[in-house]
DNA sequence: CCATTTGATATTGTCTGACAATTGACAAGG
DNA sequence: CCTTGTCAATTGTCAGACAATATCAAATGG
């Protein structure tokens, strides 16, 4: 049955949440506690302690060495992310537990012009939804978000229900369409006065921006958005493989 | 001795690199042989086994499923052109047909200083190759890249012989010592004066920037390097799965 | 005959306890 | 002052066991 959305939340998931909370009140080139320790404190075996490290070593925050101990790299409120895995603002800065809240968000309902009809493949005229939104590290805006989704994947119903304002989220949540892949480029661009206000910069300024389109498992495009990221703030990372794999 | 700088790294870098070559050597879609079976064939403990996988989990190449078994996200072709993949600017180039060529190319010989030398894992004062070069497109400047290599990679030898400009392909093709992946970073930033005056643009101008490590099968950092690149003319995609944790 | 339940089996998830390898600190001795 | 040896702390690895979960086929009941 429709029973089985939730398992998201998981044991597994919430040991790195917390983990990710005890880095974060750890100070860049501090020492963690030691794995035993950890272990015991986390409610957990050291084994399964020592995966959940190993996904953050693999993400360069913490550094471990033998005979020493493990050690915090990089500081809290940069938002670091590995560029692989799909994944919201929302969840990556809960992971890392930075104080992120969202500021403006505007929904507005419009209707494909010629590009939209193009780009989701979809007559002309087909109603879709817009959501804009800012998001905040401490009351500073660092990010301006838009989201264009089909109007039948994000009804006006669902905006009440169980909308935080990450479509992303959203959609991983209900699990309904699955959710395949995403396709993104990523530029530099300069502010336009537009997202310079949003964001309190001045126009001109560099921003990082990515424009990505989802992709449900039957090939079907989902959303198509636009990202604009304060540099800085956001690192993105991506690894990159010599030849073959 | 200097001989035995890091085998701790060795070890699970070697199982990780055997991982990856049964992981590459699956159809996607496929599942891997079982944890037990796959522990002894490569030779290590189940708990060791699984820390390995947990890392190319966190890349999103394989997923999991407790009772059934673990599967290989289908790694398809359409990443040729993304970021995955580790190639030169030259080699890029020459597959797209596009018209490059090699501008300014400077080569200086300079001194760890106390970033470099931690960047690196080695002592102040070691011996660094510091290669920059432009690059043209129709000899119009589009990019400017910065290697910084080990002086006992990139021998003063070296560079009257094989050496076009790139570090990357000239590495790849010697074959020694044996590149594994490289972590990049994606930035926007503001051009700055220097750069402006390669680049033919205006300072303040938006810029992408890739800072990357490059490491050999080691795990020793080989080269650290700084790209620049115009936005418009260079496109970097990359494709992302969906977390699924 | 078909749908449902049940059980066997295979696989991943987690735990426990142990030992090996490495590092850093400190004391002993030259 | 420098070297050497010892010791404790920490991470790295291992083996084995059991729990949780999914799959599939057989048994069951209508």
């Amino acid at each position: 049955m429709i029973e089985s959305i939730d398992r998201r939340e998981t044991s597994f998931h919430k040991l790195q949440t917390e983990l990710g909370k005890v880095i974060a009140n750890t100070p860049p080139g501090e020492r963690l506690p030691s794995e035993p320790r950890l272990s015991k404190q986390l409610g957990v075996s050291r084994a399964t302690l020592r995966e959940a490290m190993r996904a953050f070593e693999g993400q360069g925050i913490i550094r471990r060495k033998q005979g020493v101990g493990t050690f915090v790299i990089s500081h809290t409120h940069v938002i670091e992310s590995g560029l692989e895995v799909l994944e919201s603002i929302e969840t990556i800065s809960k992971r890392l537990d930075l104080p992120v809240s969202m500021g403006e968000k505007t929904i507005t309902f419009i209707s494909a012009d010629d590009e939209l009809a193009l780009m989701f493949d979809m007559p002309v005229r087909t109603p879709l939804v817009k959501v804009e939104r800012v998001i905040n590290v401490e009351d500073r805006p660092v990010a301006f978000l838009i989201d264009i989704v089909v109007n039948d994947i994000l009804l006006p119903v669902d905006l009440q229900k169980g909308f935080t304002g990450s479509v992303l989220d959203f959609l991983i949540r209900r699990g309904n369409p699955t959710l395949s892949h995403s396709v993104a480029e990523i530029q530099a661009v300069a502010a336009s006065s537009d997202i310079a206000r949003y964001l309190e910069i001045q126009r001109g300024d560099p921003l990082i921006q990515l424009s990505a389109k989802l992709y449900s498992d039957e090939g079907r495009m989902i959303d198509a958005s636009s990202s604009y990221f304060l540099p800085g703030v956001f690192r993105f990372q991506v690894v990159r493989r010599v030849g073959s794999l």
